[in-house]
RNA sequence: GCUCGCGUGGUGUAGUCCGGCCCAUCAUGGCGGGUUUUCAUCCCGUUUACCCGGGUUCGAAUCCCGGCGCGAGCACCA
């Protein structure tokens, strides 16, 4: 047999696969990625996306992730000088630890234009004076605009000029081309630009350049010098790649490895758009970028989903080139096992209504002890002061108030005691122990209590405060919490947050 | 218009490169049940899929051809 056929036995066997797909040509050690965001805002959702795979990816080949700022657009999308912090706090939180090098394209800017100075004077590049309308024509046409003769020496000058604030070139006047092949069978690659003239200051390097690089040719640029073995990007910048790698041919560099994944929307938000977002939150349709309805990474942090959620989500997710869209369900469904397991329960009764019980005969603790969660003793116990002198009172939510008033008024509290309650908000302790299958629900003794409110969304996930009295506790401030019967969410100091059922 | 990519259940995903082990994996959701003094967690059961049409082949989710659908690029945005 193995004589016969080696071949089929070399064949891999089908498997299982599980987690992200391998790299290829990557070696343990050797693996450089990046993460390029523009710092015109704070991380969405789509961005957790680049964040987690790119990072794990690092991890998972002991290689170095690089955290890149693309901000050489300093009119359309301008760069948000919060937002260099925002990325990196986002970053962290999410990747569970800080990139290995942190770079901001406006820094490098000296790099950039001494390539672009080198390209031209080589050949490779050309500026290019023609209109942008003329242009596009000569694309459609594959006509070659009539810079694309002139000499090196020409184009070297001209270059000068548009560097000069004085007496040269103003913005829209003149471009940097990659001089590829205006018959290209993709129109996208035909002579693509590279630099650009702007005016506008830079928010962090203001005036100090006047030609600024396109993405295409600063990430090529900032790819190669730093060693980056692999880019994994979005599929709309496939393009971006064959562009790129055009450059890298006539350079004689070797272009990373490519790797892409589709588009991804989740139901409850549709798409990420950071700028749709900084313009909604100026015109006050949400209070900030944690606003809770909003799919920043903030939000969700906010909201209460855990970094190893979303990674959970993300890596399940994988790498594919389709484009989906996904409930947030899912996020959820993850997040619920990893923080179900260390959220201390509390009880919240929403729309309250106060009962006065009487005690009959049965004997009541003085302390009643409730455990912080129902799998784990050790963290400890609640412990409720009932008063045993005087008038009984609880707090019990309106809906189970209803419920009792329409099936024979008997209920058990939760962790206490069997009730006889009558319509008229009054009550009796019937015993201490269970006694048969009547509803338990969750509610306060009085005096453990103090108001507050819930921020959720209804069943139209429309986001709304929900009033009620929240179990006394000294949990701090970031704290999730399970709320009985409720679901899950994260203490603020004058509301708690809706994660989840 | 030109160019590129993608199409597996309600939603995702494995398998597609190298055809048989796939009457198609795992998860999530739905439904039903169990455990539980929470409508949480956990457990069990159940449900539904290879875009369409041809072709090659003993055999196609997988290879070939042709459709159709969806998405993206063709920006002096990233």
């Amino acid at each position: 047999m193995e004589n016969e056929a080696p071949e089929a036995l070399e064949k891999r066997v089908k498997e299982r696969r599980e987690g992200l797909p391998e790299l290829p040509n990557a070696k343990k050690g050797e693996v450089v990625l990046r993460f390029a965001p523009n710092p015109n805002g704070p991380l969405t959702l789509g961005h957790s996306r680049g964040v987690i795979i790119n990072s794990e990816y690092a991890n998972i080949y002991s290689g170095k992730i690089i955290l890149r700022f693309d901000d050489t657009d300093t009119k359309i999308k301008r760069p948000d000088l919060k937002a260099y912090d925002w990325i990196q706090d986002d970053f962290k939180w999410l990747a569970g630890r800080k990139p290995d090098t942190v770079i901001e394209a406006s820094a490098r800017m000296d790099e950039y234009l001494r390539f672009a100075e080198k390209f031209i004077s080589e050949g490779h590049m050309y500026v290019c004076t023609c209109s942008g309308e003329d242009f596009k024509q000569f694309r459609i046409d594959k006509q070659d605009c009539p810079c694309r003769n002139n000499d090196s020496t020409e184009n070297v000058e001209k270059w000068i000029k548009m560097n000069d604030s004085d007496g040269g070139y103003s913005e829209g006047e003149a471009v940097v081309r990659v001089c590829t092949n205006m018959e290209h069978k993709n129109p996208a690659l035909r002579d693509w630009p590279a630099l650009r003239i702007q005016t506008t200051p830079h928010p962090k390097v203001g005036e100090k350049y006047r030609v600024w690089p396109l993405l295409d040719f600063q990430s090529a640029v900032e790819d190669y010098l730093q060693g980056v073995t692999h880019i994994i990007r979005g599929k709309d910048l496939m393009d971006s790649t064959r562009k790129q790698q055009l450059l890298y041919e006539m350079t004689g560099w070797t272009y990373p490895e490519t790797l892409y994944w589709g588009r991804v929307k989740v139901h409850e938000f549709g798409g990420f758009s950071t700028s749709q977002m900084k313009n909604d939150i100026e015109e006050g349709k949400y209070s900030d970028w944690d606003d809770p309805r909003l799919p920043t990474a903030k939000a969700m942090r906010r909201r209460g989903i855990s970094a190893d959620a979303m990674k959970r989500f993300w890596v399940e997710l994988s790498l594919t080139e389709k484009d989906i869209s996904i409930p947030l369900a899912t996020l959820q469904s993850h997040n619920a096992k990893v923080i179900d397991k260390d959220s201390p329960r509390l009880s919240f009764i929403q729309e309250p209504v106060k009962l006065t019980l009487t005690k009959e005969d049965v004997k009541i603790p003085e302390i009643l002890e409730i455990p912080r969660h129902p799998l784990h003793e050790e963290f400890g116990f609640r412990k409720w002061q009932l008063e045993v002198e005087k008038e009984f009172e609880v707090y019990i939510e309106k809906d189970d108030y209803e419920f009792a008033m329409s099936n024979n008024g008997l209920l058990r509290l939760k962790d206490f005691a069997d009730v006889q309650i009558y319509s008229s908000q009054n009550g009796k302790i019937t015993s201490l122990t269970k006694s048969d299958g009547r509803a338990i629900i969750h509610w306060l003794a009085a005096g453990m209590e103090h108001p507050f409110a819930l921020n959720k969304p209804d069943k139209n996930g429309e986001w709304g405060v929900v009033n009620g009295l929240l179990e006394n506790n000294d949990y701090p401030l970031g704290q999730i919490l399970q709320l009985e019967r409720i679901g899950f969410a994260r203490l603020e100091s004058s509301e708690m947050i809706w994660t989840h059922s």
